[in-house]
DNA sequence: ATTTAAATGTTATAATATAACACTATGTAA
DNA sequence: TTACATAGTGTTATATTATAACATTTAAAT
């Protein structure tokens, strides 16, 4: 299990009580008063903690979202939900979705690694506006 | 059927001939000869390609693609494979997996109008190295 | 105790993308 | 063919996202 530092604890956190997805730089906003003031110190701890699957990032966004399948074994195979007129984000947690991709082989016999599926419409309070 | 507008046609041309996706300012710099001098000219051009699906965005890769499924109506369902060595890029084309994408639904009952799928892993040539 | 790996702090800069505004070309319909 | 609407262009400036380079500190492993 991987304790992590005081920077990835701070902004892991931040992250984690974001009812939606943060961008670095807001979340640069969030925790310079807990001292931390520059990009890079954001982005690090950002590329840490996407490795180890504590958080994720939604690549058409640009933005980072805590991990919700309790500490996820799955950072290489992710799934998402978008909303594009509230811009929620949730993350996919499907079995069969997550089987059937898993086990995708293309025609050129290339096996995959890691995944990232983000789908896009309108969540169901949007849909009813 | 749509007509390219003049910078719109030097743009996706440049990108049909290369061999790998190919990054804004990159498409920029090698269209300059051509007169287009400002990345907004640039940015304006892929926005409306990529919405007539065109080209695609790759977007862990920020990085363009034309579509290779001869004039794609699939624009809102893409999957490509991605080469984590060499950076190869090859959009996907599977009736099996674009079914089982076009059709799924979550347990909240969110029906989807659009989805991007990215592949990672190593191709051919990179495994054998 | 010594060595190694991981994390931090800092300044500067690179790379990606959009705002705002003036103008031009093209298509559609009276 | 004139009026109107829509789409595209040119230009300058600026916003947003991300990394390079280097010095230092902390934590883990031997
Ligand atoms: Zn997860
Ligand atoms: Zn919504
Ligand atoms: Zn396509
Ligand atoms: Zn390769």
């Amino acid at each position: 299990m991987h304790t992590l530092s005081k920077n990835q604890r701070i902004i892991f956190d931040i992250i984690d009580k974001s009812p939606e997805p943060m961008k670095a730089y807001s979340i640069l906003f969030n925790v310079q008063k807990k001292g931390i003031k520059a990009p890079l110190q954001v982005y690090r701890a950002l590329d840490k903690l996407v490795e180890i699957g504590k958080i994720h990032k939604i690549e058409s966004r640009n933005a980072f979202i805590a991990c919700q399948n309790s500490s996820c074994q799955v950072s290489k195979a992710t799934a998402f939900s978008i909303c594009e007129s509230c811009e929620k984000v949730t993350e996919i947690n499907n079995s069969s979705l997550s089987k059937y991709l898993s086990n995708f082989k293309d025609k050129a016999g290339m096996k995959y690694s890691k995944y990232n599926l983000e789908f896009f419409g309108l969540c169901k309070k949007c849909i009813t506006k």
